[in-house]
DNA sequence: TTGCACAATGGCAACGTTAACATTTGGGCG
DNA sequence: CGCCCAAATGTTAACGTTGCCATTGTGCAA
């Protein structure tokens, strides 16, 4: 019993109803030209066959799906579940929904999201770039639909979002010559990076912004082991009172290493790291970082996207600034 | 130009390529039974215009949508990520897309979350449950819409598929104590979480059933600074030699916390944690841990809605096992 | 009483696609 | 030469919804 051969259309509902398929559909739109009594009526009507409005006929009507697709070619990546928090957080915010498709890399290129995407009910494109696509200078998103994309890179025929890194480091050197120190060390990650490097652009351009020639880098992998060998490393130098770590892992890492060779954090060394990762993971050290709002991000990218609502609204490339969170790494030396 | 006015549908590019409408419907779908060169006619003439086939007209021609909705009360969680990446990748194999969607946990309710996804454009829906909705004994899934609940616990009427986490702590107890010690101690987690309760039960049962009766546990809240305290607290314990705890964070926790005690790891105490989630957070310990097989568990809910297409399969249980990867933080006794 | 405005409801068509059935064409064979 | 079959293509209708316009009913002013 109750096996549902097909679904319930309006017809059906109507027909139980009494009225006709157009007033059903003024119903569930609660039109106020429907008489608050048919209005009931009618509701018992769906109440009773469990009536539920059809999506395909009402997009294939309506010539709009009320979805945003997401795009990503890798889903494992830090700060993707916060991004989607804020996918959905702003779909919801609109009525929209968040399709989500993960595209093969091979090629990686945007065409290959956007086209991926294409095929799905989607009204516009969120593409999550996590390195430089093959055809970023060339491409051109579908025509009518809207598409943008998750980078620090403008381009120009598709909205942009992202963290800010070069801000992120400003933040981080100007705070450490603010309390004192002379100059701050740097350990990176691997050159591919796109956001990586720019960090290392903000430190060294912060650096010579204040007249300071930046010091020889350390090159890291964004592993602990690679923190705690530079730690280790910067130990030794003399000069060495602040370390700026690309993140959280390397700068725990590096307190370690320092630690190792006799250093303390922070009487001896500052450290602050990015990402906000450590969080309850280690129980002996409030890390100093930069924390990200990359739900903010996620909502901007969707909001950009549902909020036009058909209104063709212009390209726009957004930089969201992260936070620093003070924690007890770093020394005041004023 | 190419301002695209409307979309551009069959009936276009059947025009522009003298066929009929079916032709192209034909064509597009690969079908045998046209010709060769009247396809590759149809193929320029899709191409010229940019036909892309319309997802709502299909869906409302065929009564499906090749999508699976998958709703979340958190988005936020641990092993979410790689669920995400099972729902996609199984997807993908499909031919489906995934519609994601935030559910609001007040109330939190099966019924929500399924009342939610039932508007939108899904042929099966996935809820993930973080703990116990209200309405887990009386839910019934809209008929038609086959429900798979990611959890632990059986429901009469929906499939569902989870971490098995009483193996989990089997497999940690059994390995400690094929290591020579006489009995494990836990570290557990708040009584609210479903997955931890069971390790729990995992860990007091298999004691038991090798005849050892389980010692006083001691209650931590999933964090580094309580694993930290629950080490120093069971380093004055004689009897102590191996500690399992419920999670990662709180295994390392713990090892600084015996540290800072004077015990040593693994020499005097042997430390086993759950989640596989240190990755490479930290320099100097490669913790004996088991890994979860999150992205199977959202293939396995993903094939099940995907793979029946339709045939109506029965309600099945699934508990996925974790693997335990040894790390350096056991020490074998025989 | 008539006309008119307005509220409530109904009828029809169209959105884009494709299943089912219908038609045309060409070729092989008796 | 006519028949039949198969391959290739065309025609029609329907999926469920809703915008547009038409119709009906009701109360009120002229």
């Amino acid at each position: 019993m109750a096996a549902v051969k097909k679904s319930v259309s309006v017809k059906d509902v109507a027909r139980l109803a009494g009225v006709s398929e157009q007033t059903v559909s003024r119903t569930v739109h609660d039109s106020p030209s429907v008489r608050p009594e048919t209005k009931e009526r009618v509701r018992a009507a769906m109440r009773e066959l469990g009536y539920r409005p059809n999506f395909a006929g009402r997009s294939l009507r309506r010539g709009k799906f009320k979805t945003v697709g997401v795009a990503m070619f890798n889903i494992t990546g830090t700060g993707n579940l916060d991004r989607m928090e804020g996918f959905a957080a702003a779909a919801d915010k609109h009525g929209y929904a968040i399709t989500l498709t993960k595209v093969d890399g091979h090629p990686y290129t945007l065409e290959s999201a956007s086209s991926r995407m294409s095929a799905l009910p989607v009204d516009g494109i969120v593409v999550i770039m996590n390195r430089m696509p093959a055809d970023f200078g060339t491409f051109e998103p579908l025509p009518g639909m809207q598409t943008v994309l998750v980078t620090m890179l403008e381009h120009p025929l598709c909205s942009t979002v992202d963290n800010d890194q070069f801000d992120c480091s400003r933040q981080v050197v100007e705070y450490l010559l603010g309390r004192g120190h002379k100059t701050v060390h740097f350990i990176s990650c691997p050159e591919r990076s796109l956001s990586g490097m720019r960090r290392e652009e903000g430190w060294r351009e912060t650096l010579r912004a204040h007249g300071i020639e930046p010091p020889q880098l350390v090159r890291g992998d964004w592993t602990a082991q690679s923190g705690y060998a530079a730690g280790q490393a910067l130990a030794d130098d003399p000069t060495c009172t602040a370390i700026y770590a690309s993140n959280d892992a390397m700068a725990y890492g590096c307190i370690r290493g320092l630690e190792s060779r006799g250093k303390r954090v922070p009487q001896d060394v500052s450290v602050v790291g990015v990402d906000d990762s450590l969080g309850d993971i280690v129980p002996d050290c409030r890390l100093t970082t930069v924390r990200f709002d990359n739900k903010r991000v996620g909502m901007w990218a969707v909001d950009k996207i549902a909020g036009a609502d058909g209104g063709a609204s212009g390209v726009e490339h957004m930089l969201i600034p992260g936070v620093l969170v003070e924690g007890d790494t770093v020394r005041d030396l004023c």
